[in-house]
DNA sequence: AAGACAACCGTAACACTATAACAGCTCGTT
DNA sequence: AACGAGCTGTTATAGTGTTACGGTTGTCTT
């Protein structure tokens, strides 16, 4: 997983707080869009119409959004209305690297750097609800370390964090 | 069965006597049991018998239990057989720090040290199905500082490892 | 003791999330 | 043309969680 091609050049890069300003979707979501038809193309796997849709409609979105949200957009754009329609294009962008999945939200939310971390932390603020990744390389690292004291060995970790991000607590919100 | 049906003889509080009740199931979390009591005692809340009888039913298992599989030992043993019984007791419980929420599992576990640390991680093994808990403030630290630079406050955090336990990767499993 | 009140438990009904099973289509290969 | 693989769509169903409402109980007040 380490071989990957030029970065794209919307990639937000080191910079989690650019996910909740507000920017325009439509510009970075050309890029992304490019960027993940070339990492597809290399792994031998399709960005098929309702696939690159719903890439598109996680894009747009600031926030994670539900499967059946998702599939609402998708049905009134004459794609299939039925749950697995959603489902299944979901579990493709996540299992290729290109989305993310929520468990604290079940929702989905696209991966903002692609081909980077694949597993990052998420920061959902709990005022606007904006999802922004996080580095999360050194906080597995610690969670390794701690396991392994009980001979555990982490294959996949979950670290999701609630809380005010920086523009509400700006707000004023609570 | 009669139709109202037996229920665990376990009033709490003002009955002095609720302390020599003997357990029906011999074993025991009565210690766990009783420190619960206590420190509900102290909040000013009361672990009334369906309350009680869900601790119970989550500190006999080694694995996480969906709230459907609670409501099924529930119901049979003649409490309530609708969700909200189930559900309102774990959330309860966790409430009040004597169980947690596994969000990838969508399931519960009792606490096993109240009074901790009431928010661990938690090393979920993906052969043998059992749950520890992992001291999380180190790891909460390292998401914290990561966090802070992108101007995030973290409220709460969701840390969950998947991954191989001590006797299972001993026992050869992949 | 009677009434007011809050907490608790139970019910029915519903909403949301996710998967199973199967049928038809398209496209590249033989 | 026939085949198989992969994709999309369907129906139906399973699993998870919430809303709304009513009855009971225990406590506090008067």
């Amino acid at each position: 997983m380490s071989d990957r091609p030029a970065r794209p050049a919307a990639d937000q890069g080191s910079d989690p707080a650019a996910a909740f300003q507000p920017h325009d979707h439509g510009h970075c979501s050309s890029a992304a869009l490019d960027a993940a038809e070339a990492r597809l193309a290399q792994q031998g796997a399709r960005l098929t119409p309702v696939r690159r849709r719903t890439l598109e409609i996680l894009l747009e979105s600031p926030r994670a959004m539900g499967a059946y949200e998702v599939l609402d957009r998708l049905a009134a754009e004459g794609f299939g209305r039925q749950p697995p329609v959603a489902y299944r294009a979901l579990e493709f962008l996540v299992s290729h690297g290109l989305a993310h999945r929520l468990q604290r939200l079940n929702a989905f939310a696209a991966c903002l750097h692609p081909g980077h971390d694949h597993t990052p932390a998420f920061l959902i603020c709990r005022s606007c609800d904006r999802v922004a990744e996080a580095e999360a390389a050194p906080i597995r690292a610690v969670l390794s370390d701690v396991a392994s004291g009980a001979g555990f060995r982490v294959e996949r970790a979950t670290i999701e964090a609630l809380g005010l991000c920086a523009s509400c607590a700006a707000d004023g919100a609570a």
